[in-house]
DNA sequence: AACGTTCCTGCAAACGTTTGTAGGATCGTT
DNA sequence: AACGATCCTACAAACGTTTGCAGGAACGTT
């Protein structure tokens, strides 16, 4: 019958009018028909001959009109700092999973870590009538991104960190960063550590803040003074070159800890340089831990021990109460995930001090 | 002033319209003088007037009504299987960032490996009428998501993955498996390595066939021979539990090769835990190469010895290619992007034979 | 001075849907 | 048998933009 190129001269998806005219009714019961939302106002068989029609022509409702006529798009915009970052990603990919299973698309915007930038793309995403946001960019504080989807009253939930807009808390997903720490720490003094770094990330991300006061007040629970027994160092980022810094400058001390605690699965990768740079063996001379549990943290050598924060359950718990603001047009609190700690090579208990010295 | 709630009850964004009753113009002038493409339409002083009003109301074009009466939504859907994957993630970024540039917005899916899903996903994509779409997840021939794509002659790039499609080729963005497969064969062979085995990926996908294909052709350059010189096993996926399958089979063949090239560092990795339960030192014993260099795969013991591919650029490339077809409405060809060999402790010449039983 | 161009601007018609409103059946009640 | 209530369907008006078309002003040419 037809050659073996493409048959078909592509017609055009057929229209609500079509369906319409092939069903005998007019088009806006076609439209009420296949909406779940306003079926009840059609006749039921008139429903089903109407659904009928348009499954056999396959239509399926224009984005555009649909949007422009309801003000609904069922999109929803997504601000990471890094698109391939090994945190963001399983975070997109959850939330991509829970909103396609609630008939909505994901518009990723990378606006990297310029705050400017993410209120610009705020503003392009609004243009394009994203019924809400999803921001895992979000400083501490006074962040534009949120500034600029609460002046447009966007339904917005921030996800892995943390932000407080003057009385109001914008509604978020986070980890139990505090919990987190008090599990490394508790790991730590167990295996008989008494003098444990932190390498601390920035201060201006709620997760660099959080893991600090977490390190500091399980520290003090454990007995250990934040003066004398918990060297702290802040880096600049939370990056393998920035971990490398910091760790160096703890390492450098005179009372070198026998554990670090990293706020962080790279820097903790930086650590690991530092430590080989300075002829440390992890974890022998040395312990070292992490937080994230990124993916392949558990084939570097030695594995790393870290506190597992399941980012994929983040996205889509952060993406379900997006849905949910969108809809009830209230919005919930915090919502505080549990993390578990992951035991690998890299921590053991305190060797004999000075051990690694005699090596050189 | 006003007190530290929202000041603004959140007006309405300005329309077009308003734009042009502040400027005193209709609105259709408005429009005309916002658009670069039809500007010169327009009087210069009441382009530049305009202009100014427009900037200091904040007017945006609202996307879903431009979409509607243009055709045209500045939209680009994508199609990859697994959103966190190590290699899919760095092209989301790389496309997410061209795009951006070209005024453009990424909207992606994740059917996972399910190519009826994925046709599924492009039928609901262009009911969003995105202006076309970028497939990270074609099979090699037959690809449902790519015939959904042609049948509505939507335009479409594929990336990582070549298709063809009848006679027409389909336009990709790949990186040179031939290549790759040349650098790493070139670099055993050069080690002194003789015996040369080859962790093949599904011969469904391309860059399984292809580099499958690249083995045997660069083993023949350099004189070894296929039938004796160069076992091959298929794993059933690219990933490491079949990694780790495919090379137990090939470890206990009788004449057990010296060197392993695996078609994917994933499948390296299983390959790492197969030599290591056989009681294999690597590289002392075997050498094992990958092929991506993903991230991390420099921080396992011993580094793996690669092929990096710039799966970023790949996915700038494939944007731009898009965003051309778009344009231009004709589709250029395949665009093939080159590898770099990435040396580091997996591979090493072949030691004495039997070395490692006399260790047991 | 009349006429043909060129240049600009306003007008109006789409694009395809959702949704308020009105009117015609149908039914049950008195 | 007449009336009100209920149920369903059709009609029409948006939503905000892009774009073909027409008309008027300004200009240069014969």
């Amino acid at each position: 019958m037809s050659p073996s190129a493409p048959p078909n001269p592509p017609r055009p998806a057929p229209k609500l009018r079509q369906v319409a005219a092939e069903a005998g009714v007019h088009f806006s019961t076609v439209s009420r028909a296949l909406n779940p939302a306003t079926r009840h106002l059609v006749a039921a068989p008139v429903a089903e001959r109407v659904q009928a029609v348009a499954a056999r022509l396959g239509y399926r409702v224009d984005a555009a009109a649909s949007a422009l006529r309801s003000g609904r798009s069922r999109l929803v915009g997504a601000l990471v700092p890094g698109i391939a970052n090994p945190v963001f990603a399983p975070i997109l990919a959850g939330a991509a999973a829970a909103l396609t299973e609630a008939d909505h698309a994901l518009l990723v915007a990378d606006p990297g870590d310029d705050p400017a930038r993410a209120a610009a793309f705020v503003a392009e995403l609004a243009s394009r009538r994203v019924d809400g946001m999803l921001l895992a960019t979000a400083a501490r504080e006074h962040d534009p991104a949120v500034a600029a989807c609460l002046q447009r009253s966007l339904p917005v939930v921030l996800i892995n960190r943390a932000c407080a807009r003057g009385t109001a808390v914008v509604p978020a997903v986070v980890p139990d960063d505090v919990a987190g720490m008090r599990l490394i720490v508790a790991h730590l003094s167990g295996l008989g550590h008494r003098r444990i770094g932190h390498l601390a990330g920035p201060a201006t991300l709620s997760t660099g803040l959080l893991r600090r006061q977490g390190f500091e007040q399980a520290m003090a629970e454990c007995g250990l003074h934040a003066d004398g027994d918990a060297p702290i160092e802040v880096a600049e980022a939370f990056d393998r070159p920035a971990g490398r810094l910091a760790a160096d400058r703890l390492l450098a001390r005179p009372d070198r800890p026998t554990a670090l605690a990293c706020a962080n699965d790279l820097l903790a990768l930086g650590a690991y340089d530092a430590c080989y740079a300075a002829g440390l063996r992890i974890p022998e001379d040395i312990s070292v831990s992490g937080h994230n549990d990124m993916p392949l943290v558990d084939m570097i050598t030695p594995g790393l021990t870290t506190v597992r924060i399941p980012h994929d359950a983040m996205g889509r718990q952060a993406a379900a109460l997006l849905l949910e603001t969108i809809r009830r047009g209230a919005s919930s609190g915090i919502t505080v995930l549990p993390p578990t700690l992951v035991v690998r090579g890299s921590t053991a208990p305190p060797g004999r001090r000075g051990a690694s010295h005699e090596r050189l």
